[in-house]
DNA sequence: AAATGAGACAACCGCCTATCA
DNA sequence: CTGATAGGCGGTTGTCTCATT
């Protein structure tokens, strides 16, 4: 028991991963790569994107890029390193070991003992865990028929069907029946961000992460004009000047009465959950316009009212 | 249909080593 | 040199799925 040797944080989260989180991580490494993994789960919270809200009669349209800050990891970096390595990484294989994986272990494994990372090494796709936990299946059966003329018989993945590996259109490799490896795989995926339903992401802009060109569509960022919650406060756009605020993708809201034009969002949702929008310029070297919940400076409390 | 056991594999723990201030 | 920290690694445990009873 105890916590992690790797962090001092209490509140870390421990067991299986999230889809959540395995698209945050996925995201920030994607996009930031991986160097500092003690810095992973904070920095995993914040992305750049193209937002825009969706066509719809009560909404204000709005297109802009901002950087979103969602709430991080609550992971240590050690645990992020191991997801990512033995599970997300996106040249991971999968699915049953072939013959030939099997008779290079069995080798591998005489030559020089328990050095699973050692063997994997050997084993392009294959990870060390993979390989330990297939080792210690393998092991156990054999312990267990205690027959050597029927070990061969018993080793799983000697079907050749799980060969046969094909290319895909990013240059990877797979085998034919394994399961997608990873989403991004895919030239467009949807995931879902802690409540932002629907955000698409187009692979090749995914590839371009970290410079302002993603392009997601989060559907009701904003929340539709005229059925204000409780929760809903307003942003004044004035203030966010640096932002390129386009109201239905076609008039700029530079050209309308910004102050009278109020944005309004849902605090509940975004903002008492640690969701935080950023000024474009902010992320380039600028000020946040929005550096913590407790200092929102540009939502207008004060104009804040409900009927 | 429910209980149970086995297998597969994901994740954690603790130790070791490298690096850096 | 030394202590702190992060990363890497192997051993172990936990969890899920599925077949069997």
């Amino acid at each position: 028991m105890g916590k992690h040797s790797c962090c001092n944080q209490e509140k870390v989260k421990r067991g299986l991963w999230s889809p959540e989180e395995d698209e945050k991580l996925i995201k920030y490494i994607t996009s930031n790569g991986y160097g500092c993994w003690s810095e992973v789960p904070e920095k995993a919270g914040v992305f750049d994107a193209c937002a825009r809200a969706p066509p719809s009669e009560n909404c204000i349209y709005i297109y802009t890029e901002v950087t979103i800050c969602i709430p991080g990891l609550q992971r240590c970096g050690k645990s992020c390193r191991l997801r990512w390595i033995n599970y997300l990484r996106p040249d991971i294989r999968r699915g049953r070991f072939t013959p030939e994986e099997e008779q290079l272990i069995i080798s591998l494994h005489g030559a020089v003992g328990n050095r699973w990372a050692h063997i994997a090494s050997h084993l392009p796709g294959r990870t060390d865990n993979g390989i330990k936990n297939y080792w210690n299946s393998w092991i156990k059966k054999k312990i267990k028929s205690s027959s050597p003329a029927s070990t061969n018989m018993e080793n799983p993945g000697t079907d050749n069907q799980n060969s046969q590996l094909f290319v895909d259109k990013f240059g990877q490799n797979h085998f034919l029946n394994q399961e997608a490896l990873i989403p991004f795989h895919d030239p467009s995926f949807t995931f879902d961000i802690n409540g932002i339903p629907n955000i698409h992401m187009d692979q090749i802009l995914l590839e371009q992460a970290g410079t302002l060109q993603n392009q997601i569509q989060a559907e009701e960022i904003f929340q539709p004009a005229g059925s204000f919650s409780d929760n809903m406060v307003p942003i004044d756009v004035q203030s966010c000047n640096n932002t390129n605020f386009v109201k239905s993708g076609e008039m700029d809201v530079d050209s309308l009465q910004r102050q009278e034009d109020n944005v309004w969002i849902d605090t509940q949702q975004y903002f008492s959950s640690s969701y935080f929008v950023w000024d474009q310029a902010a992320q380039l070297g600028g000020e946040e316009i929005f550096p913590s919940t407790s200092n929102m400076g540009t939502i207008l409390e004060s104009n804040y009212e409900h009927e």
